[in-house]
RNA sequence: CGGGGUGUAGCGUAGCCCGGUAUCGCGCCUGGUUUGGGACCAGGAGGUCGUAGGUUCGAAUCCUGCCACCCCGACCA
């Protein structure tokens, strides 16, 4: 095995299969398109969960768990949605082997175990959800109903990618039920929000908060808001959606309620989820050459503590200094790992826990015993520093707090540097392959000249931004008149 | 599903055109010297060459079928 991986610049996809290879965060499954995703890449999904899951708690949310199987009359319900997942759904059609009568140790289908009804594996569960909630729901009282589930999901995609398209993938999917539109849609622009703000202070990435077009609408939605990232190769990145339903799968469960007025009425729906997807996300938007880039609040671990030493004493001496550095740290809530192996070198620890992004190493060794120091290393700079061993503790958890800060300041400028405006066809063009990125520029709202661009350039509007100032222009394509301007880009 | 490519030790590979039982590096094991940026020396273990068949005295190598994976498109969180 090389020890270097190959150069963002040079390849940036297989710079990213082999980081996340190298780093023990996932690799490819034998199973078809499936991943495993390794300690290391799970244990940031838990800081992820935990994160996400307060947020949603604090916003009234609770959790819930619903079946994996779909039956497919439930499935077909909702028309749009139904036709929008139907070329990726896998099918349970059987429910029994049997010994092959033909070939010895083999086993087949047993055709007499064929199901009356096929049962769909959810590629998303607003169909079980929605069957569900007819039962929970009759009175105005039962709603606002706020749920979410943490599930797995699969689709069948052509083609798959670690992280960022699998066959099954991890998620949390939230369906809420309300009483009006009005509070529907602004349950579905708060989890917007929720989405962003964990994206930008839990990830350090900035996104941008928009709405989709027609043509990218979740499938059975009135309207879908979504947040889109930029990667480092100048590629979007769909990091998190929030749809409102209107009243579509109450129609299509008949989910009715009761109001104050005794009248009966659909409720309004809200669904959102974001996946394992942002675990990609987080290592394209920050990682260079070494390796990844973690930000201390979604690192496993933040601080890594590597002794140097020649001689046992030594070592001992080293390890009682470390270990009480290391209380003190874990006093503040920070995670430290005190990595005393003797198996390896400590060059060979530092450049390890460079590729696996840790955020802060502290080296101590027989002179900082003697001066009464430590050296500190920041992964992000790559600086290093001799630091007084008195009052360590507080240094570090303000650097770490100075790296999040970093690490998003740089991510911002890489996206502001990265977004460009654009008024003519032919600039959008030399733009989207010279440099790439976020492309805003004036469109006539129509699905038609949409699916030109995305035909003739591969570029697709991401979104129109929630921010976008109103301004009089022409479509850089149609030359009609446009009153703002989309977010265009080459997507993941 | 179209177009291209690759399957040889845990990983990465040479050998294939021109048939003679497999090369090198990393990793692993043992011993010793090392330890402030991926240590060094010596010794050692590990392979039915993706799979099934064919040609041949003899197949990693030639022929045929199958399978798997990767890359590029269409599809998508």
């Amino acid at each position: 095995m090389s020890k270097s991986l190959p150069k963002r610049s040079e390849n940036y996809s297989e710079w990213y299969n082999e980081l996340v290879k190298r780093t023990d965060l996932a690799e490819n499954s034998s199973v078809r398109g499936c991943m495993v995703i390794k300690p290391y890449g799970y244990s940031i999904w838990e800081k992820m969960q935990a994160a996400l899951d307060k947020m949603f708690k604090d916003t009234g949310h609770t959790n819930a768990y619903f079946p994996l199987f779909v039956p497919k009359s439930l499935f077909e319900a909702e028309e749009k949605n139904a036709e929008g997942f139907a070329k990726e759904c896998a099918v349970v059609t059987h429910y029994r082997l049997k010994l092959n009568p033909d070939k010895k140790g083999a086993l087949m289908v047993d055709p007499d175990s064929k199901l009356e009804e096929e049962l769909i594996v959810r590629p998303t569960s607003e169909a079980v959800i929605w069957s569900t909630y007819k039962n929970w729901i009759q009175s105005y009282r039962d709603l606002p109903l706020l749920i979410n589930q943490w599930a797995n999901v699969v689709r069948w995609e052509m083609r798959t990618r670690l992280f960022l398209r699998t066959t099954e993938f991890l998620w949390q999917e939230g369906h809420t039920a309300h009483a009006t539109a009005q509070e529907a849609i602004a349950e579905t622009e708060q989890m917007l929000d929720v989405y962003a703000t964990f994206a930008e202070q839990f990830m350090g990435m900035p996104v941008i908060r928009g709405k989709k077009t027609a043509n990218e609408r979740f499938a059975g939605a009135e309207e879908t808001y979504c947040i889109e990232a930029l990667m480092q190769d100048g590629k979007a990145l769909q990091a998190g959606t929030s749809h409102f339903l209107g009243q579509n799968f109450a129609k299509a469960f008949d989910v009715k309620f009761a109001d104050k007025t005794q009248k009966l009425d659909y409720v309004w729906g809200t669904s959102w989820g974001v996946s394992t997807r942002l675990i990609g996300a987080l290592i394209m938007a920050h990682s260079d050459d070494e390796g990844l880039v973690l930000p201390p609040k979604l690192a496993p671990i933040q601080v890594v503590i590597v002794p140097i030493y020649k001689t046992d004493e030594e070592l001992a001496q080293v390890s009682e200094v470390a270990n009480r550095i290391k209380k003190g740290l874990q006093a503040k809530n920070i995670s430290v790992k005190f990595d005393d192996r003797d198996t390896y070198k400590p060059g060979w620890k530092f450049a390890e826990y460079e590729l696996k992004g840790v955020p802060v190493r502290i080296a101590i060794g027989p002179k900082d015993l003697a001066n009464g120091t430590v050296e500190v290393a920041r992964r992000d700079t790559k600086e290093k520093m001799v630091l007084a061993m008195d009052g360590i503790e507080q240094k570090v958890d303000d650097l770490l707090n100075a790296i999040q800060e970093n690490i998003y300041q740089k991510a911002l400028k890489f996206k502001a540097e990265n977004t460009t405006h654009v008024n003519s066809y032919a600039e959008f063009k030399e733009v989207l392959d010279s440099k790439g990125g976020f492309i805003l520029a004036h469109w006539d709202g129509s699905s038609e000249t949409e699916d030109k661009i995305k035909d003739e350039t591969k570029a697709t509007i991401r979104c129109i931004a929630l921010d976008a100032e109103e301004e009089d222009g022409i479509c850089i394509y149609s030359g009609k008149p446009s009153k703002q301007r989309a977010v265009f880009a080459r997507n993941y």
